[in-house]
RNA sequence: CGGGGAGUAGCGCAGCCUGGUAGCGCACCUGUUUUGGGAACAGGGGGUCGGGGGUUCGAAUCCCUCCUCCCCGACCA
């Protein structure tokens, strides 16, 4: 992409409304703009790293065995009132009429939904296990929104469900979506830790909360260290046991401060003890009949008999992750993501615009980027230097190509990794090798 | 929902106390000179001062009311 035919409105000044890192940087390069309070307008560069996250999160899913599908954001009352949640979900929930005044509600959440989905097709046991999944909008109407798209009204995510006959079988998802998260945060470069969370009246201990560590997290956190650097599992068969990639975790203390056992914390080693604050972005959770039962989604089993299903389900804030991301990699200059979700891979910095070698040495390398796969974004602008450094720094494409009159004298040109700032002058063509490097794939 | 703060040009702000023709910086447009870390000079465009009502000869400024946004807390299947 040449930017001079991209749509990236940078700001140079930080909005006052801005407090936290990611929600500065995201308005400041251009991702997004706010339209009302938690609602915002993805711009091309936002966009762009949402789709990206998306796509490895249902990457991730699939290998996982998971099954995509996609459901409206606007629901019927009436299947909420089935469970009972319409009446007990509360302001958060955006109720709206349709023109013959039937009651109607922007989704903020799926279970009802999904639960109808299956009893209208389901009705043996030997169809189960299921797995199913979408990536919508959501809106819950927070009472107060805040730090841009980490704590939005409306909001994107990936939320899975699971269909069981019993809570042992539904323990083999569970642990599916498990491992699928750590992978997936691993991916995005981030060091998620999962953490026992509230499983409300249900009990037991199938719920968990992911959270990424970060100054600016909405949670208080109590774990053990080696939680944080433990290697994701990778590639596995899903198929196979997955019970002691979850017990490594599990058994590793780690509880957000609704959950906190301090005498159980006191357990842990003084110099492994960790209490941070960290962000939300995935939960997990068994519920079993909860809604099963009330919608009367039932499967019959192998002795004859009508049983509800047993269900789960499991979020991931994908919007959330946008934000998360950026706290996790940033610095004073600007954004510096990790490869797997940067906007571009690589920028080119003309310092030259109109200089014939420069223009020339810019269009070989943007080509020759582009046909590689490094999706190059080529600030051909005609700024000064210092503006296209700082926008570029801003941004924080994984990789700066800086071209100028004075290095091509010599044959070279600069490439600066922004996210150890270190920088080496090389031919276009070694420049071209490494990169390939880089993004062999 | 409790507490606090703020709405004036695209962004950041001053002006309000003490009423009298709406300003500054950046951004934007034109021109000239510049050009390897956010250029200089000259000229220029852009405003229902959040909305409504009131007081007054006169309201960005004083009064009433509504709306919106932000921060802290509580809340967050």
């Amino acid at each position: 992409m040449r930017l001079s035919r991209y749509f990236l409105p940078v700001l140079k000044e930080t909005p006052a409304d801005a407090t936290i890192a990611s929600h500065r940087y995201m308005l400041r390069a251009g991702m997004m703009k706010q339209n009302s309070a938690g609602i915002y307008t993805w711009l091309p560069l936002g966009f762009k790293v949402l789709k990206k996250i998306e796509a490895i999160v249902r990457e991730e899913q699939n290998k996982a065995g998971a099954v995509e599908m996609l459901m409206p954001t606007i629901q019927s009352a009436d299947l909420w009132r089935e469970t009972g949640r319409y009446e007990a979900y509360g302001p958060e929930m955006l109720r709206i009429t349709d023109r013959s005044d039937r009651e109607m509600l922007y989704g903020p959440t799926n279970e009802d939904m999904i639960t109808d989905v299956f009893r209208s097709f389901v009705k043996s046991y030997k169809d189960l296990p299921q797995l199913l999944y979408h990536i919508q909008w959501k809106f819950r109407d927070e009472r107060r929104p805040r730090f841009g798209v980490m704590r939005g009204r409306e909001f994107l995510m990936k939320d899975a469900y699971s269909f069981d006959l019993s809570q042992e079988d539904s323990v083999r998802n569970y642990n599916r979506m498990f491992v699928a998260y750590l992978n997936t945060y691993a991916r995005l470069g981030l060091k998620a830790v999962p953490m026992r969370a509230d499983t409300g009246p249900i009990g037991g201990d199938l719920s968990h909360e992911f959270l990424i560590l970060a100054e600016t997290g909405e949670s208080e956190v109590f774990c053990h260290k080696d939680l944080v650097e433990m290697a994701p599992p990778g590639n596995i068969d899903y198929d196979g046991d997955l019970q002691s990639i979850v017990n490594s975790r599990t058994s590793l203390y780690a509880a957000t401060d609704e959950m906190h056992d301090a005498n159980a914390f006191a357990n842990v080693p003084k110099d492994k003890q960790l209490s941070a604050r960290g962000i939300e972005v995935g939960h997990i959770f068994y519920f079993g009949d909860k809604y099963s039962k009330p919608m009367g989604a039932t499967v019959m089993g192998p002795d004859g008999k009508d049983v509800p299903i047993m269900m789960g389900s499991y979020g991931i804030g994908v919007s959330r992750l946008v934000g998360g991301i950026i706290e996790a990699h940033h610095d004073a200059d600007g954004i510096i993501w990790p490869k797997s979700v940067a906007p571009f891979g690589v920028g080119i910095i003309n310092l030259k615009t109109g200089d014939d070698l420069t223009d020339t040495a810019c269009d070989d390398l943007y080509r020759r980027l582009s046909i590689m796969g490094a999706d190059p974004l080529y600030d051909d602008k005609a700024d000064r230097g210092g503006v296209k450094f700082g926008r570029m720094d801003l941004i924080g494409l994984p990789f700066q190509v800086i071209v100028g009159p004075r290095g091509l004298k010599n044959g070279v040109v600069e490439v600066k990794n922004r996210s150890t700032g270190a920088r080496q002058e090389m031919s276009i063509d070694a420049t071209i090798e490494m990169l390939s490097a880089e993004f062999a794939e």
